[in-house]
RNA sequence: GCCCAUGUGGCUCAGGGGUAGAGCACACCCUUGGUAAGGGUGAGGUCGUGAGUUCGAGUCUCACCAUGGGCUCCA
């Protein structure tokens, strides 16, 4: 027998005589290594992080993972998964288990239970966790034969196990399968696991819910509960901070708070902007319409209400109808628009288009409709009336790439004035069920890879994922708190045009189809706003501010001087207020930093006498006292730059 | 739509069978005060909606509405 070498993140090697499990592999390297070995990364940082007790082959490389890395989370949060089930098992026998992955920041655990886990349940479960960490268990892999593990399972009354098993028998065709134990307790599962329970330093239960089956409406209900587990107490005590942090920065919160919105029961999903907050929007949308001049896209109105016949046409009827409101006028039906695209379709039809009119670029910022169901809405970022900042681009195919390509450049000119500078792109491609000639595919296809490869930008494939009638691009903007948000899109349609007979006639006096792109920058404003609060904790760039600046007197003989400083400051088109209330400095201060106002004008009588106003950024940074005309030329600068 | 939780003045919340409270905001008065809350007085609530239990219901029960957490992460 040959000897079987071992590779170590140093480019040591390691010979054993046989195939060493890894935790042989760290212990002939150190026992306090072995001790904290909580799995291991086999030939490649990107691969699967597996079980410490698996078999390695002649000339696997190995790193082992300790709590010092990251990687190991979702071994100690797999195993805490474990710890959980047992929990709730030692304190309700009765409750059955199901399954209970590892998810981005935690894990959760599905239960069949009959009695239903109230919120007090959720700390009675953490302590007898904490318990069962102390009990520090170890933690043994056993291979069972598919029967006897179904058997088992099944005489325990626990029949989602059995199932599982079951179904791997069936499409996997397994025959053995893995139990981890610890103590009297095991569960059935594909590991990886800690070695022993007191290896998990850290665990936190955070929330219940109701979930399916296998996520199946029509099968068991379950009550989930999520937890989440980290190597030790300072990063558990961080994750929870950070969860502070972006309850703070909920744009619900800040919508409250800064007065820009409201709901009201009367239109569940319908929000109401108020002044301030329409500032913002409006402010976001003449920013967009003056990149749309810049980028040569064409304005429009189109209705509101339309005949379904329009929705037979475009194929919503058939396949989006759950989300569309409905209406009878005079007998005959109506729907509220759910998108732009069919009236864009049916205003390009309206006259004859020369190849000469292509691209064409039409713009709308329509209200649309969309019955979402009662339990999706959420705060701006779901609702059930909206606009986007939507366009369709009618081209010819030689053109596409380079719509492309204009398309990503506007998108990027707006993100970073925008100050959005993180963000991922996603090519989805076609998909098993789809229209059109393989060759259109070909092309679509061909041309986002390569736009997106002349500018430069980097995106991940994912096969398959594209719409039934065209590959498309998502952009993932990725917040200030590294979340991903979905914002703008470019989706390629070959089904449009061909619902609505488009034709443009070609140099060589043919009709020829053209491709509809269906393109948005921000998404939704709704949403976007929504996104954009959070994004900046609600420290919105001046241009976008509600109320831009905001004078401070101290006395009562400032206010001929503040009166003129208001009105010049109106008069220069700045959004200004003056808070002339008999009160107090810091009293005026506090109000107008709790309104996020980004230049406090502060006036006294030194100032008065010296035309000159004492600037204070919300920062809480102070300027020195500075001539008045100066600062007024300063903010014309902001807002003509959009800072 | 489904599961769980929540719904009390504009906002944040207390009160849990005997007829409604606080702080902030608001109004008025005093205070003219230099960088995140000066003081006083006052107004403001069919306790989400509807039914039921009870001598009596914010309070208990049921239904509905709305909001929130989930329902995509798969041994």
């Amino acid at each position: 027998m040959g000897s079987v070498r071992i590779f170590l993140p140093d480019n040591s090697v390691k010979e054993f005589d046989h195939e060493p499990t890894v935790l042989e592999v760290a212990e002939s390297i150190g026992s306090r290594l072995a001790k904290d070995t909580l799995g291991a990364l086999v030939n490649g940082p990107g691969s699967e992080v597996v079980d410490l007790r698996i078999r390695l082959k002649d000339g696997d490389r190995l790193k082992i993972l300790t709590a010092k890395d990251e990687e190991s989370l979702e071994v100690i949060r797999h195993s805490a998964a474990h710890v959980m089930a047992q929990a709730v098992q030692e304190i309700w026998p009765e409750v059955k288990v199901t399954i209970g992955p590892v998810i981005d920041n935690g894990f959760y655990y599905d239960f069949d239970s009959p009695h239903h886990f109230t919120p007090e349940d959720l700390s009675k479960i953490e302590k007898k966790m904490e318990e069962l960490l102390r009990r520090n268990d170890e933690v043994t892999r056993e291979l069972w034969s598919a029967e006897q593990a179904i058997e088992t399972f099944e005489s325990m009354g626990e029949a989602f196990k059995a199932e599982i098993i079951r179904d791997l028998v069936r499409d996997e065709g397994v025959s053995e399968v893995s139990i981890y134990r610890q103590g009297q307790w095991f569960d059935l599962c594909r590991g990886p696991h800690v070695q022993r329970i007191g290896q998990i330093k850290a665990v936190k239960v955070m929330s219940l819910a109701g979930a399916y089956w296998r996520g199946d409406e029509t099968k068991a209900q379950l009550q989930r509960v999520y937890a989440t587990a980290f190597n030790d107490k300072k990063d558990l005590d961080e994750y929870l901070h950070n969860l502070e942090e972006a309850k703070k920065r909920d744009h619900r919160k800040l919508g409250k708070d800064l007065n820009l919105f409201v709901f009201h029961p009367l239109s569940p999903g319908g929000p109401f902007f108020t002044p301030k907050g329409t500032v913002i929007y409006n402010q976001l949308q003449s920013f967009i319409r003056e990149k749309y001049r810049e980028y040569g896209y064409e304005e429009v109105i189109t209705p509101q209400l339309f005949d379904v016949d329009l929705y037979h046409q475009s194929g919503h009827y058939e396949n989006y109808r759950e989300n569309m409101y409905f209406t009878q006028i005079d007998e005959r039906d109506f729907s509220f628009k759910p998108m732009n695209c069919p009236g864009h379709c049916v205003l390009y039809g309206a006259d004859k288009k020369s190849y000469r009119d292509l691209p064409w670029r039409v713009a709308d910022f329509g209200r649309l409709h969309r019955h979402e169901r009662s339990g999706v809405m959420h705060g701006l970022t779901r609702v059930r009336t909206f606009c986007q900042d939507d366009a369709h681009i009618f081209c010819r195919s030689d053109q596409l790439q380079g719509e492309i390509e204009q398309f990503m450049t506007m998108l990027r000119d707006v993100y970073q004035k925008l100050n959005m500078l993180d963000y991922k792109v996603y090519l989805s491609t076609r998909p098993e069920q789809r229209m059109g000639e393989e060759r259109v595919w070909d092309q679509a296809e061909q041309a986002l890879e390569q736009a997106l490869k002349a500018l430069g930008i980097d995106c991940q494939i994912n096969p398959g994922d594209g719409a039934f009638y065209g590959p498309k691009l998502d952009i993932m903007f990725v917040d200030a708190l590294k979340r991903p948000w979905q914002l703008g899109t470019l989706q390629c349609d070959f089904n449009m045009p061909e619902a609505f007979k488009l034709a443009y006639v070609s140099e060589e006096n043919k009709e020829e189809r053209p491709v509809m792109l269906h393109r948005a920058i921000l998404g939704s404003l709704e949403r976007f706003i929504g996104v954009y609060l959070e994004h900046t904790a609600g420290h919105l760039p001046i241009w976008l501010s509600p109320v831009q600046v905001k004078i401070l007197n101290l006395t009562d003989r400032q206010n001929e001087y503040c009166a003129e400083l208001l009105q010049s400051l109106l008069d220069a088109g700045v959004r200004a207020e003056w808070d002339d209330r008999r009160e107090k400095l810091g009293f005026k201060i506090r109000q107008a930093q709790l309104e996020k106002v980004p230049y406090m004008l502060i006036v006294g009588d030194k100032e008065m006498e010296e035309k000159r106003v004492t600037v204070r950024l919300r920062s809480a940074e102070n300027k020195e006292a500075v001539e008045f005309a100066d600062f007024l030329e300063d903010i014309k600068q902001d807002l003509l730059l959009r800072r």
